[in-house]
DNA sequence: ACACTGCTGTTACCGCAAGTAACGTACTGC
DNA sequence: GCAGTACGTTACTTGCGGTAACAGCAGTGT
């Protein structure tokens, strides 16, 4: 059997793929609270490999939350900078978005309510850490594209920022309550999203006969 | 010692109100993971009592969570409520929320990020099970604001319903954004997020010299 | 041939948190 | 006196994250 150290690190790095593969079928089968045995034994293995090739348990999570926070991205920046109107983007971004969720929520629930994992007592592995929750790492992405394509101004940078958190939060709430009853259709709720950060909401009248006038 | 039927049950009562007080000052001190031992030291018992008094750690969390947001909502709502332009009324709305979160940010961390609990295995108790968790009441009672207060047409509520579920994400996101890097003061982040309610997006032109044109 | 390195993998264990069982005690109402 | 019910305890089970300690196997330098 050849094998030099360069076919030795490809190895390597094929069985951690092998791994992250076995992880994630079994977060899609048995949502965010899998755990580390049962993903051990999807990839035919036991505990302490895992644990060499990811550290804790929260290395394997970012792993994980990576490949499929690129993958999300990815698709996000394409609607993000196409050359169209402003509003056709918002409503591609947006709908791009609630497909990718509609498509796995196993996924989607794995990446977003990750239990804060905590608890790991002292050790607290130098690993990376905190690598930017999807969540933070979507916000700071249309921020920057905010601050690049639109003219706010003076201290717009600042506003780009809180626009793009604020943003992507609105779409991550409005996705997950829309995703548990599913109340509409996806493009009307991406009419309606939109339509809200067109400022229709300032746009639209007082009802008539409010409550104690 | 006297003590008839009726005085039993306000002295059971006023019990649990001394046990929520007690895992109130844990939580508020060790944030979100704290254990039921912990908590059941600070109140001066053991475990099995709170167990008897909450069924799991999934109950002491609803009772607790229902103290905070019952509180938090009673503030919204008078802001909600007031007579005063509409502009003003989500100012002071934002304002509301951000100042609670920024005064008590372990009850904040620990209402918002409950780690999902789940891994009971299978026992699975009846009790009531997912209590609307906080963002959802927020956004259902926004929802109904919305509904009562803006004319929105036809179809109108399932508009108000969505723009009421991705405003509190909206307000939720940059809050939690926000609590962590304190980028500016909270009367900035309220304007910020208020004009984008507005509009401002629409209503801002291209910037010139964008990437690829 | 030899030890050495570095990877693969194992079994068996630790610590800790949630949740329970079994038991004892005080008080009330009949 | 006796059932009922709340309070309280100690001691346990289960399950998970995480870690030794050990064993085999490929390739490398001497």
């Amino acid at each position: 059997m050849e094998m030099t150290q360069e076919s030795r690190r490809t190895a390597s790095e094929r069985r951690r793929r092998e791994l992250l593969e076995a992880a994630d079928r079994v977060v899609l089968r048995d949502g965010p609270e899998a755990s580390m045995n049962a993903i051990a034994a999807e990839a035919g293995i036991t505990k302490p490999i895992l644990y060499r090739h990811f550290g804790d348990k929260g290395g394997l999570y970012r792993a994980l939350a990576v490949r499929h926070t690129d993958a999300l991205l990815a698709g996000l920046r394409a609607a993000l900078d196409s050359p169209v109107p402003r509003r056709d983007r918002v409503e591609a971004t947006l709908d791009t978005y609630l497909a990718a969720i509609e498509a796995r929520p196993q996924v989607y629930r794995f990446l977003m309510h990750p239990s804060d994992e905590g608890q790991t007592g002292d050790r607290g592995f130098d690993v990376g850490r905190h690598s930017a929750p999807l969540l933070r790492r979507l916000g700071e992405e249309l921020a920057q594209v905010i601050a690049e394509r639109v003219d706010l101004g003076p201290a717009g940078g600042e506003l780009a920022r809180v626009w793009g958190h604020g943003i992507v939060g609105m779409m991550h709430a409005a996705g997950d309550w829309w995703l548990r009853e599913q109340p509409c259709s996806r493009a009307q709720l991406v009419q309606h999203l939109a339509d809200l950060l067109w400022g229709r909401l300032a746009a639209a009248g007082d009802r008539p006969g409010g409550p104690g006038f």
